[in-house]
DNA sequence: GAGACGTGGTC
DNA sequence: TGACCAAGTCT
């Protein structure tokens, strides 16, 4: 017989909560395979689930299985990523299938200390595709989770991770890992809600030492203050395609496709301004004053320029890695 | 260990 | 409408 951790009593009753009110319709919760819930899980990284969806089907259409990725280029995975934001994240998913190829022979790792060495998996991340996808103990400790947590034990704020590792280990259902772990998320993202959570329907409303209390607040995240940064870009178009510029710089939107911040030099006066505006496109940690001036060209000509550059065709600029403001401005040619 | 790193939805 | 929130990881 298995001992039992201090709360594991808690975790079954969050794995039997999961099979009867969990969301089970998730694409991701279907075909459980080390790949997707790889995928999914980073994709799911400060993003959410409503958000993700349609990335994650589009992904799996493009890339079904890791052996499917495995020939992908940078710019592949970065044109599925665009629109989703935190672009590393692509980046590392990259680096992760070449590091599957060289190092593990095609196949995904098994052991934790394999898998979070991975780029873009932390603790967290490995934790979810060791007990989600091999069946592994080992937990994981999202907001969700941290949430629930916190409101369980009535946690005061700011309560350092190491203890909040401790507890999220201790709660885990061992015997049932993957209702466990897909439960404790579940009940932190629909019932343990930030704001009003809904003790009643909780499973753990008898232990919580929160349920029904009026101050359960979770305070606020640490507010940033954002630096704001000027931006300027051409778009160089004729009747078919326009000129794209590849962002190698170490800074936002790093490894996307952008456009041209100046005017190539063999492009002056070969051009007509058609507009000329400023957008305002908030980040987490910045607000962008984009300026774009739209230039109208005969026939698109090739830069004399050192930059990475590239002549697109109008009407698939969604084969590229681009951010929202440059996608939303093509589109509207 | 604080700051960097996107985007969309809500109120 | 601006502030705040939503499945973290890396440097």
């Amino acid at each position: 017989m298995q001992k039992l951790f201090p709360n594991e009593r808690l975790g079954r009753k969050i794995s039997k909560w999961y099979l009867l009110h969990g969301r089970h319709d998730l694409p991701w919760r279907k075909s459980i395979s080390p790949y997707r819930v790889w995928i999914s899980e980073i994709m799911l990284q400060q993003t959410q689930v409503v958000t993700a969806i349609p990335f994650f089907k589009r992904f799996m259409r493009q890339y079904p299985t890791l052996k499917s990725i495995l020939g992908a280029s940078e710019d592949e995975v970065l044109a599925l990523w665009s629109g989703l934001g935190y672009y590393r994240r692509a980046r590392y998913i990259f680096q992760t299938k070449e590091i599957i190829k060289n190092l593990y022979k095609g196949k995904f790792p098994k052991d934790f200390d394999s898998i979070l060495s991975l780029p873009g998996i932390g603790r967290s991340t490995a934790g979810a595709i060791a007990s989600i996808a091999h069946n592994q103990p080992f937990p994981i400790l999202d907001t969700n989770v941290k949430r629930v947590l916190q409101r369980l034990h009535a946690l005061p704020d700011n309560i350092n991770d190491k203890l909040m590792w401790e507890l999220a280990t201790h709660i885990q259902d061992r015997k049932d890992l993957f209702p466990y772990t897909q439960g404790i998320m579940d009940l932190g993202a629909t019932v343990c809600l930030t704001k009003e959570p809904l003790c009643k329907r909780c499973p753990l409303k008898k232990d919580c030492k929160s349920a029904f209390q009026l101050n359960t607040q979770i305070s606020p995240r640490k507010i940033i203050q954002k630096k704001k940064m000027a931006l300027k870009f051409y778009l160089f178009f004729d009747n078919e395609q326009f000129l794209a510029q590849k962002n190698n710089e170490l800074s936002i939107w790093s490894g996307l496709w952008l456009l041209p911040p100046e005017i190539p030099i063999n492009f002056v006066n070969k051009y007509t301004v058609s507009k000329d505006f400023t957008v305002t496109h908030q980040l987490s940690h910045r607000t962008l004053e984009i300026t774009f001036v739209v230039c109208k060209m005969k026939r698109l000509l090739r830069p004399k320029t050192n930059h990475e550059y590239k002549t697109v065709k109008i009407n698939s600029y969604f084969d590229l890695g681009m951010p929202k403001p440059i996608t939303q401005l093509i589109k509207n040619l």
